[in-house]
RNA sequence: CGCGGGGUGGAGCAGUCCGGUAGCUCGUUGGGCUCAUAACCCAAAGGUCGCAGGUUCAAAUCCUGCCCCCGCAACCA
């Protein structure tokens, strides 16, 4: 049986799954299955990235030993993943021994081949940051972030990998193979990045206890990203396990965020290159999500949907069609609860989930829900063939939309039949023989539409092939040759069940508004429908939430009572030259007059400012932007369009009044 | 001259690489049907394809210049 190994970026343990990550493991999870469902031996591979310095200080802050640190975010992330019905194969930890013997064998590898080579790194170390500065990313000689503390000019001694010198076999590669990486703005953006040449690369870190020791100087350990890389290959048996290794290396597909696409498509080929391994055969570097309109991130909280909690709205189903079918794939989406709505109403419960209900209920009213074989009605039949192959096509290019799409023209090509062919006029008539003809086909090409829709949502799938009596009911079961083509044999016992997704309905309140900032953090699904769909039989039920690693982030009256808040009168104001939104202000705190730079410039004038009362965290550390120290923070709040809005007071206290 | 994405009927998007009747979903309007979750089916209205030049028999699509919006980074302390 033809194999197909794919996998998914891993993911840094250093917060939650949010929805963009989904994102990927959901298109990787399609892909996984639509595979399966045509009959490859899949291998679907994710994992963890557990290396990295940031980790080991958020384990230590947490007063975590950080093993037991990622192994909680593992069961975090594990959580999320089945939430959401991802069918991965193997779930890798870069602290796993079998990754270290994985990295080991290539960095043992690349080292012999005389491609990493002994040098030492100097350049600007800012304590602060334990790392390396670009000049460029100094201000005024300093770090940005430590202002305070003088950086210091160290020489590390480091272990380089030789990149440069695979430039021109990877352009050569890129020329034979045209698929290497994709979509093709990605592609584009790497052919500029090798054309303009290649530097080497620091290997490893001295000094660290956290990461995997170099086999050749386990004084220092081997690079996150270095390390990172190779889960792909030690997951699959390198260096632990060669049977294992040659049956699934080199990689059918790796699915990455276009962040990562670099790594993945000059770094770690040069790296397999170097090792003597072959490459994997495709890259597709995904898009980002956003939030109505706002890219999600931490410092931009309201953009964060957690994956679980808008599966738990009506069920993991719709969330993953809603991916899949209204973004395309490799460009950038948006996320929105009224688009997700408005989608579920359309697709599920008008189109998709109605035409299962009107077929069955036809099948129960005219003839006890038993079917039998009957010959085809010939344009839907050809309609349906000419679809099912558009729908492979689409995904073997890995346009998973556009197949989604097909597979809805499907649906609604059947709805088109039944309006067409007046099943209900037939029976009046007592036309036996064309009722039977038509209800047969109308079952057929619903089974069909739910077979082509089975990677995208599994769970419903099998209760819907379950309504139908299909052969094949579990989605494991389904084979592409046997199961997507209309059957001109046997009979079926049709059931008609509840609504499979409720509509919901537009005035249903809370759903709707989500506009303001100040909502959408507290956003949640309330007054959801529970999924009407169960569960599928291969997720067990929920066990209760793991304990987020972050144990009690509430701060105690004490910890409240360190922030020094303050009443100023805001002096002076002009804006800082060359910044876009920095505003330098001046200010009598009543004791002293300050100088505070504040990111407000895009809301406020500055002579607008002058005279106001604000209020200001006093005894914050300084800070220099764009050259200007500033002493203390001006509060405002976040609103609409991220434009600050600034406290203010009916009646201004005298400068210097305390707040809290 | 920082890097990148985008500007297509009222809304959200595809199409742009490989020029040739501008497509999809929602919304609107009218009609049909009654098997079905007030769902489904048919039809219609609605577009200077950001602007200006150019190439061409022909430009949303290719070339040149410009305008605007949004990410990232620098500047959110």
């Amino acid at each position: 049986m033809a194999r197909y190994y794919l996998t998914t970026a891993i993911d840094y343990v250093n917060s939650r799954p949010h929805l963009g990550t989904a994102y990927e493991k959901i298109a990787a999870d399609v892909i996984a299955r639509y595979k399966r469902l045509a009959g490859f031996d899949v291998h679907f591979l994710m994992g963890n990235d557990e290396h990295s310095q940031n980790v080991f200080k958020q384990a230590a802050d947490a007063g975590l030993d950080p093993v037991a640190y990622c192994d909680q975010m593992e069961q975090a992330f594990r959580e999320a993943w089945r939430s959401l019905d991802i069918s991965f194969d193997d779930f890798i930890r870069t602290t796993q021994p079998r990754h270290k013997a994985g990295v080991t064998e290539i960095a043992n590898r690349i080292y012999q081949a005389g491609d990493i080579y002994q040098g030492t790194y100097e350049g600007w170390y800012c304590v602060g940051c334990e790392s390396f500065k670009q000049e460029k990313d100094l201000v005024d000689g300093r770090c940005p972030l430590h202002p305070q503390s003088e950086p210091q000019w160290l020489k590390e001694e480091n272990y380089f990998f030789r990149l440069s010198k695979y430039q021109q076999p990877l352009l050569e590669h890129f020329a034979a193979h045209p698929e290497f990486i994709e979509p093709e703005p990605r592609r584009n953006e790497i052919l500029r990045l090798l054309e303009s040449g290649l530097d080497d690369v620091s290997v490893s870190r001295a000094g660290q206890s956290w990461g995997i020791p170099l086999p050749f100087d386990p004084r220092s350990v081997v690079y996150v990203w270095f390390d990172a890389l190779i889960n792909y290959a030690s997951a699959v048996g390198l260096g632990t396990d060669e049977a294992m290794f040659s049956q699934w290396w080199p990689a059918d597909l790796h699915v990455i965020g276009k962040d990562i696409t670099r790594f993945h498509a000059v770094i770690w080929p040069a790296m397999l290159m170097a090792a003597r391994l072959p490459l994997p055969k495709r890259i597709f570097g995904h898009g980002f999500m956003t939030k109505d309109g706002q890219r999600m991130s931490k410092s931009n909280r309201g953009t964060i949907i957690d994956p679980a909690a808008a599966a738990a709205r009506f069920g993991p189903d719709p969330l993953r069609l809603f991916l899949t079918k209204e973004i395309v794939f490799g460009s950038d989406g948006d996320f929105s609860w009224t688009r997700l709505e408005e989608k579920y109403n359309v697709d599920l419960a008008n189109n998709f989930g109605n035409l299962v209900n009107r077929v069955t209920a036809m099948a129960e009213r005219y003839r006890q829900g038993r079917l039998a074989a009957a010959p085809l009605g010939e344009k839907l039949t050809s309609a349906a063939e000419t679809l099912t192959r558009g729908y492979a096509s689409a995904m073997d290019d890995l346009s998973l939309d556009v197949a989604c799409q097909t597979a809805f023209r499907l649906v609604d090509a059947t709805n088109e039949y039944i309006a067409s062919s007046e099943p209900w006029a037939l029976a009046k008539a007592g036309k036996d023989a064309a009722l039977d003809q038509v209800l047969w086909t109308a079952a057929e090409a619903t089974r069909v539409a739910a077979v082509l829709l089975s990677p995208v949502m599994p769970g419903s799938i099998e209760t819907i092939l379950a309504r139908l009596d299909a052969p094949a009911r579990r989605v494991s079961d389904l084979r592409w040759t046997a199961d997507a083509v209309l059957q001109t044999s046997g009979s079926r016992q049709l059931t008609k069940g509840d609504a499979l997704w409720p509509r919901i309905e537009p005035d249903a309140p809370a759903t709707r508004q989500t506009k303001t900032k100040e909502s959408a953090v507290t956003e949640q699904p309330k007054d959801a429908p529970q999924a009407p769909v169960p569960a599928p039989a291969s997720t067990p039920a929920t066990p209760p939430a793991p304990a987020a690693p972050q144990v009690d982030e509430r701060l105690s009256i004490d910890e409240f009572m360190k922030v020094d808040l303050r009443v100023a009168n805001v002096l002076a104001a002009e804006r800082v030259p060359n910044s876009k939104k920095l505003m330098k202000l001046s200010v009598d705190l009543g004791t002293e007059t300050r100088t505070i730079v504040a990111g407000i410039a895009e809301a406020y004038e500055a002579d607008a400012l002058i005279g106001r009362s604000i209020v200001i965290i006093a005894n914050l550390k300084p800070a220099k932007l764009m050259g200007i120290e500033s002493n203390g923070m001006v509060l405002a709040a976040t609103g609409d369009g991220g434009k600050p809005v600034l406290l203010g007071f009916e009646q201004a206290p005298a400068p210097g009044s305390k707040v809290r």
